[in-house]
DNA sequence: AACACGCGCAACCGCAGACTC
DNA sequence: TGAGTCTGCGGTTGCGCGTGT
């Protein structure tokens, strides 16, 4: 499948560090425009820019919703839990931090955190809560297509009896200030993550060890065609994607 | 003051999946 | 169905700045 690059090298397109000017000429035909088709943007705003170049730009640094300043203590400490089970799905992470980006998460990871981490086995953390809870229970919900997701995981979280949340009963947080991360998506279905490391210790359950890697404690289906999964934090997630997406698992 | 070095970050590159026709 | 195109992602690069000598 031939495909032409985004941006020759010698075609008068700028590289480099951008300019006061070039950021506000995109910013301004963003804000009148929206983003989006950026392969024609360049051309359409007047900037001798590729479309790739542009994007970048635009979702790293001009977004008028990004974050700025150091990482707290608290998004560091996410970063960390969710690399853990997401792997470098920079992407994933990001949104997981509202402002931060996936570039500023990578390069965060890859010039603070990485080494800070030699042995993911055993970390040593300044949090060592966080690493101290495994197993962590986490339950993966699949929504089917067309029914409300709020909806769905609220009813997921209040019939499931091993859910447990801070403070849950009349005082509990609503699901969307939870820790929810999706994971999938597609036309059929919808898998969310939910993790919360410290809350969902879960020394009770029996175990159902899988080749060492998952446990599946519990496995619920709900009325409205959710289905739940419990299961722990190690596991390899293509491995629980394998699973969770096949047409034979309800 | 000048230079070397290391680090952090912005930007680039190539790939792969999604989309369109 | 397949070719062409677009978009997004993750890995990598290289520049600029701060710090040490």
């Amino acid at each position: 499948m031939g495909r032409a690059p985004c941006c020759s090298k010698d075609s008068g397109i700028n590289r480099g560090a951008w300019t006061a000017e070039e950021d506000m000429i995109l910013s301004e035909y963003i804000a009148i425009h929206g983003d989006g088709g950026w392969r024609a943007l360049p051309k359409k705003a007047g900037l001798k820019r590729c479309g790739k170049s542009c994007r970048l730009r635009w979702l790293n640094y001009l977004r008028p919703d990004i974050k700025r300043g150091n990482i707290s203590a608290d998004e560091e400490e996410l970063i960390i839990r969710l690399h853990k089970l997401l792997g470098n799905r920079w992407s994933l992470i990001a949104g997981r931090l509202p402002g931060r980006t996936d570039n500023e998460i990578k390069n965060y990871w890859n010039t603070r955190l990485s080494g800070k981490l030699p042995n993911k086995q055993c970390p040593q953390s300044k949090s060592p809560h966080i690493f101290q809870v495994i197993p962590v229970k986490t339950t993966a919900v699949r929504i089917p297509k067309g029914l409300n997701k709020r909806v769905c995981i609220s009813n997921a979280r209040r019939d499931h009896q091993d859910f447990r949340f801070p403070g849950d009963g009349d005082t509990s947080k609503p699901w969307c200030d939870l820790s929810v991360e999706e994971l999938i998506t597609d036309n059929d279905l919808q898998f969310v993550d939910f993790t919360e490391t410290n809350n969902f210790v879960d020394t009770q359950s029996p175990s159902m060890v899988v080749d060492g890697l998952y446990e599946f404690p519990h496995f619920q289906q709900y009325n409205d065609g959710v289905t739940a999964f419990d299961f722990f934090e190690d596991f390899r997630l293509e491995e629980l994607e394998a699973m969770t997406c096949s047409k034979d698992v309800k």
